[in-house]
DNA sequence: CTCGTTGCAAAGGATTTGCACAAGT
DNA sequence: ACTTGTGCAAATCCTTTGCAACGAG
């Protein structure tokens, strides 16, 4: 289904610099996290079960889980919390900011520049550094407005 | 302890106008909101507890969901979800833009119109409508950027 | 008196953790 | 072989829901 290329394979080397493991789940995992742009752990989770097949079996869910946590530590996801309890996950490779709708839930990727000039201003104001991977900007999309002005 | 005239009251009149009652637990929970910054439903739950004392009864958890809840359909508080679980409450009166660091978990308040620019380029570019009650940003803070950079 | 509200307890959903077994190197 | 990783199940955490009793209007 796959062509088995999609990485340039950072994660194994990622992986062996720091004595881990090489293992199917974990590229199974990073490989779902790129083919769904924006993923929930449960939604990764159906991915693979759906990928496997009836017969083959899918990583576990706290396997899951904690692959991406690990995957996120060595740089290869990033994930973003876009509302109550449903945090994303979305491949590093591809940095965007994104905005939910929180009439709909539609997720819309914006360019992270818009945030420029926020971060600057942060950054002078509080010394803070801002992280624009993690920011989930919350919105009504266009559709959303035009529904809720008819009624 | 708490002079009783915290709110001009508007809670009463949008209670009364769509036929809802006001309660004891319902001014506490606003009350709670107010005092504390930012607080975690079950902040406000313990807030609560301490204020009522040894002997007092504090409102019930479920008593606080459902009072959250309601106070912010009345457009008296507001949420934000910083991370992981735990969304906080803000009352709707002093509006701020949150910002969390990543590491310690502190929380700093941010004047909104820092995200004026960004809203204008979404709308254009989106039209979206930005929601800054509810943005949260993430980022290092100056006292853990200078913690990291020691090790 | 009538109906919205509360408290309590149980149900739920999502994520994490402990452990023995399986698998990479 | 040695050690990390996985699956499974139980444990947590946060939040919601059902229902009988309570209290505001």
């Amino acid at each position: 289904m796959a062509d088995h290329d999609h990485e340039p394979v950072p994660l194994a080397q990622q992986l062996r610099s720091r004595g881990l493991r090489l293992t199917t789940q974990r590229q199974r995992v990073l490989e779902a996290v790129g083919a769904l742009e924006h993923g929930t752990p449960e939604q990764i989770g159906t991915w693979l079960a759906e990928q496997a097949g009836p017969d083959g079996a899918a990583p576990d869910t706290s396997t899951v889980y904690r692959n991406l946590e690990l995957l996120e530590r060595l740089g290869l996801v990033w994930h973003t919390h876009l509302g109550k309890g449903a945090p994303v996950y979305h491949a590093a490779q591809h940095p965007h900011l994104h905005v939910v709708c929180a009439v709909c839930g539609r997720i819309d990727s914006v360019d992270p520049a818009v945030m420029d000039g926020v971060a600057e201003r942060l950054a002078a104001d509080l010394g803070y550094s801002l992280d624009v991977g993690h920011v989930a900007l919350s919105g009504t999309c266009r559709d959303c407005r035009a529904a809720g002005s008819e009624s």
